[in-house]
DNA sequence: TTGACATTTCGAGAAAATGCGATATAATAG
DNA sequence: CTATTATATCGCATTTTCTCGAAATGTCAA
């Protein structure tokens, strides 16, 4: 977990809003829940597109921004066939948490 | 607490620096710990001058940061005669990670 | 292979943040 | 009052971020 990584990526009104968004897909997202191709499941995952239309920014500035989401790793990515799905590292957001709380 | 404020504020090296020096101002700011006038006491406040030693950096962009720290709450200021003593708000950090485990 | 669709990458102009020096304001000492 | 010291504000050049449309890449279906 790279704190520095983490505070730039959630400096932004569009890349909070996406991780809140992806914190219930299901009434966020309803065309896509949930993809499951060949016994994949990446439960939660979202598509690009998904975003951008709920987003109403352009596709590429949100594929960018997952970019920045996914390299702070407060986001996995997984592609299946020609979607890339995101969603959710509860992980890092407890850790960047804790580190506020002991580190900072 | 304002998240999106907090977050812009974090959103920078020195500025981060400089709530972590103000996390020990004994040992990082040694010739200014507790400042005494008057019967006022703003325990741990540390003057704007010391911080622009101790971080290098121009007083003008010292004073900039600290205004932008304290817009964020995550400092408070005290004027004591010709100083302004800033310290650390605890509460708005407390508050800030608080908010990242549960709405974020 | 070709075409259609999803995503990523590229290039660029606009907007915002960075950080400086100069100047203004505030407070104290003499 | 004047000089000095501490801080805040202003104006500006530079860098970074934002955000787009265009083009490139990847994947599947026919």
């Amino acid at each position: 977990m790279n704190a520095r990584e983490v505070l730039k990526a959630l400096d932004n009104d569009i890349r909070l809003q996406i991780l809140r968004w992806l914190k219930d897909p299901c009434n966020q997202f309803p065309d896509q829940t949930r993809v499951i191709i060949d016994g994949v499941d990446f439960e939660g995952g979202v598509c690009v597109g998904s975003i951008c239309i709920r987003a109403g920014i352009s596709q590429s500035t949100i594929s960018h921004y997952l970019d920045i989401l996914l390299r702070a790793e407060l986001v996995e990515a997984y592609r299946v066939g020609k979607w890339t799905l995101y969603r959710r590292n509860e992980e890092t957001i407890r850790r960047f948490a804790e580190y506020l709380l002991t580190e900072l």
